[in-house]
DNA sequence: AAAAATCGGTTGTTTTTACAACAAAAAGTG
DNA sequence: CACTTTTTGTTGTAAAAACAACCGATTTTT
């Protein structure tokens, strides 16, 4: 287990919490490792997860079949990505979603009420374990509030206003730089990238904005 | 505070605690009442928030103006909602949205580092409330994924599709009733109604789906 | 440096959606 | 029960998006 801390060092999860204190943290939380085959399964749609999960080898997607059989990928898990937050609750059902390895991987878990329920002994980090994790989740909230903002836009020129209006705030400038390329913000923004692209073009032309690659300025 | 503590036992916050458990851990939480007027600001775009709150009268808007002064609302909060919890975080930049009350309001804050940070003394309960907000989070988390899920497909049949197939799923069965007419499911998938019904139609016409009022059957 | 791959923009065509307006059915009200 | 309001389905039209195909520019690979 040893030789995951300094993976597990740069998750959201230990942010701050040195290396000791993580590796006796492990036993505390209750963490335990396990490897995937590629194709396997690690969660099934349908069961039920009290785990926290960090990918430490691999590559993960979370995925979902339609009454019909129809198969949509709805994210992809990287090494160091935390993941399973959402499937815990007191009395949430069964999952909706397969959780699958697409590469051999290894997956460390953590019963989330070992992690909430703070341990009255030792553990001095243990508190910061929780606030990691909630403000983790609250991120992950806001990043998914802001986004369905984005795309439930009727039209592919509101989303773009949404989006670059919200990226304008966050940043703080009406000129900034966006962390996707075309197809990725056509992607995010679930739109038609030659219809994003010449929308684009027709509101620079209408003298909405500029942009030269990715960078944007509003004017 | 007394008067409330009605409205407080039934929000996610302090479910299974009891009454007079609530009233001691007001002041163990730091819970500070304030009132609103109509169209006040509640928290303004830009500041930053350490509080968790629940709304105990009235009734708030979140809502966002774009670069340009378009106002959209995401959504509202009535009676015992609890909102603030996506807002929270330990660098998160300041707030990209505004929360307004359109009616005479009264919320109550709690400080997050109080919450999660579960005092040494006393407090049986504070267990329990870490745990609510951790879950009632956790559940929030797991709705909007399922949303951008479905709103993010590129048709309004496809759309529909998604959205059915994740509710037979969670009523486990293909007959189900689901909690939307039909203005507040187009609004949901953010889509036309009357195209939303004519796509329904439609499917129903090519032997997909039944459905009388708000229960359907997939077929 | 040449070749290959990726990226961004453009255009024309087809399909889909939004919109508006109306009719029918259902639910609520006096 | 008659009347009003709300909800749902239907249709035609105008607008918008998806799609496909292509080109030039830039970047990456060999």
């Amino acid at each position: 287990m040893k030789k995951y801390i300094p993976i597990l060092k740069k998750t959201l999860l230990f942010a701050g919490i040195e290396d000791n204190e993580i590796s006796s943290m492990l036993s505390c939380l209750g963490a335990r490792l396990q490897a995937f085959k590629k194709g396997e399964f690690v969660l099934r749609q349908g069961e039920k997860s009290e785990d926290i999960t960090v990918l430490l080898e691999g590559k993960l997607h979370i995925q979902n079949d339609d009454y019909w059989g129809n198969r949509t990928i709805l994210s992809q898990i990287n090494v160091g990505d935390m993941f399973g937050e959402a499937y815990v609750g007191r009395e949430s059902g069964a999952l909706l979603n397969d959780v699958v390895a697409i590469e051999d991987s290894v997956i460390i878990f953590f019963n989330v009420n070992r992690i909430i329920t703070t341990c009255s002994s030792a553990c001095r980090f243990h508190t910061m374990v929780v606030q990691n994790l909630f403000f983790a989740i609250s991120e992950k909230n806001r990043n998914l509030v802001q986004k369905i903002g984005h795309i439930s836009k009727r039209s592919t020129r509101d989303k773009l206003i949404s989006y670059l209006s919200a990226e304008a705030k966050k940043q703080k400038s009406s000129s900034f730089e966006i962390p996707f390329n075309r197809q990725q913000l056509a992607d995010f923004l679930s739109v038609d990238r030659s219809a994003m692209s010449n929308e684009l073009c027709k509101m620079r032309d209408e003298g909405l904005l500029q942009f030269k690659k990715n960078r944007f300025t509003l004017l």
